[in-house]
DNA sequence: GGAATAGTGTCTCTGAGACAGTATAGT
DNA sequence: ACTATACTGTCTCAGAGACACTATTCC
């Protein structure tokens, strides 16, 4: 382990001599397949350690940058959004031996996005390409992950499950128009349970603000047309959308 | 601004040079007394910037120290507690400017204590005491802390708040014995509510594992005594019990 | 017409809240 | 006796879930 920065003599630090931490932010950029139900991004390694295995993207914080710029930029350089639907602080890790080259406390973001247009554009797109959770996490298939990022994408999609319980941005998942059909498959993947679709429809229409109706209809899945509708105002859904008990 | 790590020459850093940033874990230690409410620890700067407020009390991340482990340490160093009934992480807050004398990242823990004992035997109490809530917030009186502390702590009874609702972790603030209305004044203080004694003591009965019954009362309060209960061995409560909305 | 999917109606059960009533202490 | 607090009983209402039923498309 080679330090550039100072070790601290003391046990009783100050602000000029502090012992040398580096600071990341790496963003779990979660979307949803109408196929390939929940994914994740993920950035393949150019060197060592884990040279070769799936990462998520991230990098250091900058000197004059806030953590959450940080994650913006880094979700801006893997997929070239500009604007990100929702970016939010999910958790920092920061055990001393989680990176064999010297102590590195990584502050996690997760990031909701549309299923299109994820991955094209990145100017740091060197192999970032989207997995699916399950995967990642190695339930199916196993591609374990750098690091500790399995466990930090676990947290990820947790978190995202108890999000879209008291929030609408499970609508972020979607394009501007879409169907309760839709929205429900998005519920769906997250929690990885199957839902009644008369109970969710009417639970979702009575949450004032989730959504709103445009007079139209959309048909091409071999059954009757759903209805299309937009994103309503609505910050919070109050009462929750719990989710099913697991079993 | 003086830096006594190396800053980076380019804008791609590698683990050998990287922007010089100082991580401590600073811990917002919040407790339930029957006369005052809600506290939250508090100690008294000595030095600039800040010197005579109040701030949280925390310190530098050790270079072989769990996050968590440095806010265990913490604790025990303002409190003299070894074991912190409850003790996890909040949130990481480093926006550039929050620190005036160099770039520091915190990651903020909330541990919940039991009334009686915080204060005393802190190796490192020069000043440490328990401050109402609702002054440290500035809400009533005006005791303005220290850096952004004021928005963590907010951010931590926040966090309590929604905490309580799933989890008995309420039971940590409490002896070891304690009655129905003891447990329903803790949820009072934080809430910030009243709540219905016979509404509440119904609900967290049925809450299997919340509490176990002692066969035992207590009197005193200058009406019929309360019967004593213990901490079950549940961790989480569901159906939640849910607080009331805002009004 | 048959299958598939979207949407509606309806019944039941659970849990939350309001609030009246009962029990047991201090004064 | 009076008051304060702990506890119990009961009624009502809202919301969740199960599930039958209707509507409209593709084949």
């Amino acid at each position: 382990m080679t330090y550039t920065a100072a070790v601290p003599r003391s046990p009783k630090y100050d602000a000029r001599s502090y012992p040398p931490v580096a600071v990341t932010a790496d963003v779990v950029v979660l979307t949803v397949s109408a196929d390939d139900g929940l994914q994740v991004l993920l950035v393949e390694r150019g060197e060592p350690p884990f040279e070769g295995r799936l990462a998520l993207p991230g990098g250091f914080v900058r000197p004059d940058e806030d953590l959450e710029e940080a994650a913006r930029r880094e979700l801006a350089e893997e997929t070239g959004m500009t604007t990100a639907p929702h970016l939010e602080q999910l958790r920092t890790y920061g055990a001393p031996d989680r990176d064999p080259r010297m102590r590195v406390v990584t502050v996690a973001f997760l990031a909701l996005v549309p299923h299109v247009g994820t991955v094209v554009g990145g100017t740091d797109a060197r192999g970032a390409a989207l997995h699916p959770v399950a995967t990642a996490l190695g339930r199916r298939g196993r591609a374990r992950l750098a690091f500790d990022h399995a466990a930090i994408v676990a947290d990820a999609v947790d978190r995202a499950g108890t999000l879209i319980e008291r929030t609408p941005v499970a609508t972020t998942f979607l394009p501007r128009e879409f169907t309760i059909p839709d929205l429900r498959a998005v519920y769906e993947a997250i929690w990885g349970v199957e839902l009644d679709p008369g109970n969710f429809r009417r639970k979702v229409l009575a949450s004032a603000g989730m959504v709103v109706s445009t007079d139209r209809v959309v048909s091409g899945t071999g059954g009757r047309p759903a209805e299309l509708y937009r994103r309503g105002r609505a910050r919070t859904i109050d009462p929750p959308l719990r989710r099913p008990a697991r079993r």
